[in-house]
DNA sequence: TAAAAATACTCCATAGGTATTTTAT
DNA sequence: ATAAAATACCTATGGAGTATTTTTA
């Protein structure tokens, strides 16, 4: 009748091992009792999920079907004991540089008794924590993969260079892209080692180079040493709400227009 | 550990009856079994999620908490269900009028093996069978709640009106909203009894009404009694593909593709 | 006193464990 | 012979039932 979500775990974890034996040894559980919860499995859902030949274990079309529905929905469900445990209080991500007080002391004022929270986030995290209930609603930066998200976008701000206040290009009113060609551009994917903006920027100084933000990042990890200029030819950073999709709460409805209006 | 769906079906059903009896009555289980279940799961979410008065049962904040997730996320693992029993099959859902037979035989082709199924929806139901699992993407007629959807847009029509061949209106070459003040117009909501466009069209051709419908679907239900006439100042129609959000396997990235080059 | 929920108890299905067997390379 | 999965068998947890008690309007 009832769906097993440990079943269910235990599926996932045989689907990436492709062994039984290793499974059952990252869920710590004996071999035997995966072999016979997963046949379990197989019995309800009336299907085979593995065919298991002598050379390797490997997915059936219907397993590689139920994993990919898997794994969001125990996904969502981890979301739902993270959010049932912080219950009462409502938590809102965001982006460095984006100021969120206006919204957060507005969606407090017409809550009283409702702890807000606020969750600084990351590029690489900044969905990450509304997929598994960390935050209620984020701030967050396009472009973001939009699977089960809801979006309203909210602003739209200038990209800036920042570079640093010895560079050539230092005391310029605005430049073009084509002004940044042969410098050393510090972005977050191809210089390895660089986690943060503050990283990124001691990049920036140390070794001369240059690296794109958007204005407010910019404003806000500002340091004497460097300068901001505006790149006139780049496409201008959007900021966006986004909530996970399929959830509907009086709470979120009310940031969400009053993120809007503010 | 895991989330116990059972539970949580049971706490939706309290939650509903706000009466521990008449839900145990709904869920074909005795009392104290409910009673017990629920408190187990307060004890496992270490939370409190009724308050049981003497006045009655009501839900605490993490009550409507847990509700809000707990819905979606059963809806979840039923779509879930259904779609491991059907699996190597993909269904398509299309509101009548729309031609999706291109782009299904495109899909099919490309996946030999794969059984390609088509369901017809309604303006009702055009969103349910995505989200329960029924098809796995949906031509829907915008707008639609698109909580939890992935949408694609794919095209727009124009409106037209329908009305009798007799109608005062029926030879113009198009009309406006203005010429149509005063008709009868026959709406899904407004007027009860009518479930589909059959039945509209019928309640038009006996009582001298007028419906507006989008160009394909008017087309696609022609009759010799009836005729359609654009209507000019009617924002158009717009065809969309949709689907679970969340969800993301090959065929259906495949039929987005494919839906949106057709 | 009546209605609603909780408690006491019994029974059984099933998850988990260890030891062992089957199967195919 | 070896590795991987399945089977056999045991224990204990926990779900479901009935009967009963507690609580409060």
């Amino acid at each position: 009748m009832d769906l097993d979500l440990r079943k269910l775990r235990y599926f996932v974890a045989v689907a990436e091992h492709l062994n039984f034996g290793r499974a059952a040894e990252a869920l710590h559980i004996a071999q035997p009792v995966l072999s016979r919860q997963i046949r379990a499995l197989e019995a309800e859902l009336k299907v085979q999920l593995f065919d298991r030949s002598s050379k390797g274990t490997v997915l059936t079309p219907s397993g590689e079907q139920l994993l990919a529905d898997a794994r969001p929905l125990l996904a969502q469900a981890s979301a739902l004991l993270r959010r049932v445990g912080a219950a009462g209080t409502f938590s809102v991500g965001f982006m460095p540089g984006l100021i969120i007080t206006p919204a957060v002391r507005l969606l407090a004022s017409r809550h009283p008794g409702l702890r807000v929270d606020v969750v600084r986030t990351t590029w690489t995290d900044q969905v990450d924590v509304i997929h598994d209930g960390r935050v209620d609603v984020g701030y967050v930066r396009l472009p973001v993969p939009v699977d089960g998200l809801g979006i309203a976008p909210l602003s739209t701000e200038p990209c800036v260079a920042v570079l640093p206040a010895t560079h050539r290009l230092a005391g310029k009113e605005s430049v073009r892209q084509a002004d940044l060609a042969g410098e050393r551009i510090v972005h977050h994917d191809s210089t390895p080692g660089i986690r943060s903006v503050e990283e990124k920027l001691e990049h920036v100084a140390l070794h001369g180079g240059v690296t794109i933000l958007p204005l407010s990042t910019a404003v806000f990890y500002s340091r004497e040493d460097l300068v901001h200029v505006p790149v006139e030819d780049i496409a201008p950073n959007e900021v966006a709400l986004a909530w996970a999709a399929h959830r509907h709460t009086p709470l979120i409805d009310d940031f969400i227009s009053i993120a809007r209006q503010v």
